[in-house]
DNA sequence: CTGAAAGCGCTTACAG
DNA sequence: CTGAAAGCGCTTACAG
């Protein structure tokens, strides 16, 4: 193989070969029929002037990139990270690329990426919307033939396939371990995105969001599984209880349920994604509280630190990867052109019982 | 705006301002003059056309993409996570976007990574090489034109720029502090990939390493950051305090602090990243062991636990952010065409002095 | 300041 | 099975 810096392109290996540019792509790019022969010779030819195929000229031309856009809140994160590794690993045996961008849940920075992946022509595009209530740049992305699958929420109105963690469920499952256990005074930390107090009382009084259900935001979604799980007990709930956050943050996070432990006392806390049991955890171990002896926890998302502090804390654990390869998969699909109604896959979390559950004093 | 699935091209659009494909390019990608009654002219035609630009199809054009590549190890990991959100962040404004992927720390996985990448042709690519002795694919992106920076770690012989921690001088500083305690048995668990025990045991008496220091992979250079602090001390290190990790898992982890809790007794642990640090947390608190009662800890990477756990976990904050930036300002530089020699920069962690040093019983 | 024309590196009907 | 030719949507010298 030579190598010199300026790349050989199609038409020389053609040359070298002593065939047609078209032959010389038909085997290079293994689509069409060519006798051994001649697939030798280009072959051979390729090697020599260690040709590389321009992919950019080939999806130019067919006007297929196999690359494919995901917007997230916030690659750091590790759920998003869980996500994105699922995504290039299921993607990855297919010659796919992964442009990633953050939208850092801000609806602007959303557009502008989603804007600037539709002009990179991507075959398709992953999104975990940043705002619920609608998403022009994604219907406009659909509009223009582009595939869109939706992973952790969904737009309202956008019908496309998605991929969602049964939050109310989990939720509903793991502070029913906590009433079960005894407890009577649970307090919830959680992110409620856009609540004021009064939308949350009244949630709390009627149950009844002002969305349809799937299209609430996870963090109400898991507040409403809080919320069944009390009223199945025949437990009427106290507002005060109930914690949202001002900014989505660890420190915010653990201010809140520093309040929420002096002021109302609860017996046992159930925390709503692993920013708010970090914040959260730093708040209890700030006041000396001892975990299950003075307060129950259970947590969504289950963190490294979960396994090995205290006796262990329970928690819901999230199959991020497996989000990943679901989305992928669906989005796939689609850029296979393979048609049919917009399907929503719910993935069910598992409940990892440890040793922070106990009966109130 | 008309919003029809077909999309408008640069042809469409200067038809209906009626002026040249060439014009309507110039004002449409701010290149070239136009006069204002045109650029309106123009701009209306593409407003009403819903114009966006095909930016595969400039691509192509111009050789340029706007985008590059990155591959790291895993970006499940927080600290690659970290790097990719700086690099991501630093690039956003200049519109380009950001082609990742995962070589799980493997030769060929990077291999076939970049051969892809550069197929696609980014403008450039940032690398977390998986082995540290020689990179051929890496060679040849840059043979072939495409700038190369290197991050965590550098390949013998490959020149380019590179962002590295200061990881010898870092480690150094941590297990001062430990034997500034008191301690004299100090053990470490780290990954020390491709070690034999004969070789950690020729580089605990030696402290000459096989390759240049700079060529060393990080787990190495915090050894020898550990074993130079020894030195300094007058203090003789027993290689049995240095532990290797089989895999490099928490679980792996796990186990080899086991061993070297219960084979040799330190009375303070040094770990050297944040897998090691869960995995050897893990393995402390199976034991019941309290820190920093029954054991002193510092630890390489901060992770959020070592904020709550017990009275904090003393630990080495690297800047993965900040090397992202760093990594990303360097690879636009050299996309711009800026000559000079290759540049190492070296950033600094940050000792976070918490809870975890007392002095030895 | 503007336009006609060539061309980036491939793939794709269309002939043969 | 193979080749000649057109064309994907832009940008870029080159004229004017």
């Amino acid at each position: 193989m030579d190598k010199r810096t300026k790349k050989a392109t199609i038409i020389e290996v053609a040359r070298l070969a002593g065939v047609s540019t078209a032959t010389a792509g038909r085997v290079l790019g293994s689509y069409g029929y060519a006798s051994t022969a001649i697939q030798k010779k280009v072959r051979d030819a390729a090697d020599t002037l260690g040709y590389r195929p321009n992919r950019l000229a080939r999806g130019f031309k067919t006007g297929r990139t196999q690359t494919i856009g995901v917007v997230v809140g916030d690659i750091e994160s590790p759920f998003y990270a869980g996500i994105l590794r699922g995504i290039a690993d299921e993607v990855r045996g297919r010659g796919f690329g992964v442009l990633v961008t953050n939208s850092d849940e801000n609806v602007d920075q959303e557009r502008e990426a989603v804007q600037l992946l539709l002009e990179k022509q991507v075959d398709g595009l992953i999104v975990s919307p940043a705002a619920i209530a609608h998403a022009d740049c994604l219907s406009h992305a659909i509009a223009s033939q582009c595939p869109v699958v939706q992973v952790d929420r969904v737009v309202r109105g956008l019908e496309t396939d998605a991929v969602l963690l049964d939050n109310v469920g989990s939720a509903h499952h793991a502070v029913t371990q906590l009433i079960d256990a005894g407890h009577k005074r649970i307090g919830i930390v959680a992110e409620l995105v856009g609540a004021s107090p009064k939308d949350i009382s009244t949630f709390v009084r009627t149950m009844k969001p002002k969305l349809p259900l799937r299209h609430l935001y996870p963090s109400w979604q898991r507040l409403l599984g809080y919320l069944l799980a009390h009223r199945e007990a025949g437990l009427k709930v106290d507002a005060s209880l109930v914690r949202k956050v001002n900014t989505y943050s660890i420190s915010a996070a653990k201010s809140a349920t520093e309040e929420l432990l002096s002021q109302t006392r609860p017996t046992a806390l159930f925390t709503a994604d692993g920013l708010m049991s970090t914040g959260a955890m730093m708040a209890i171990a700030g006041r000396g509280l001892r975990i299950p002896n003075d307060l129950s926890l259970v947590c969504f998302d289950d963190l490294d630190w979960m396994k090995f502090i205290g006796t262990g804390i329970s928690a819901i654990s999230q199959p991020a990867n497996q989000m990943g390869v679901a989305v992928a998969e669906l989005l796939m699909r689609r850029i296979d052109l393979q048609p049919g109604p917009p399907e929503h896959r719910i993935l069910l979390a598992e409940f990892v019982a440890r040793g922070s559950i106990v009966a109130p004093v």
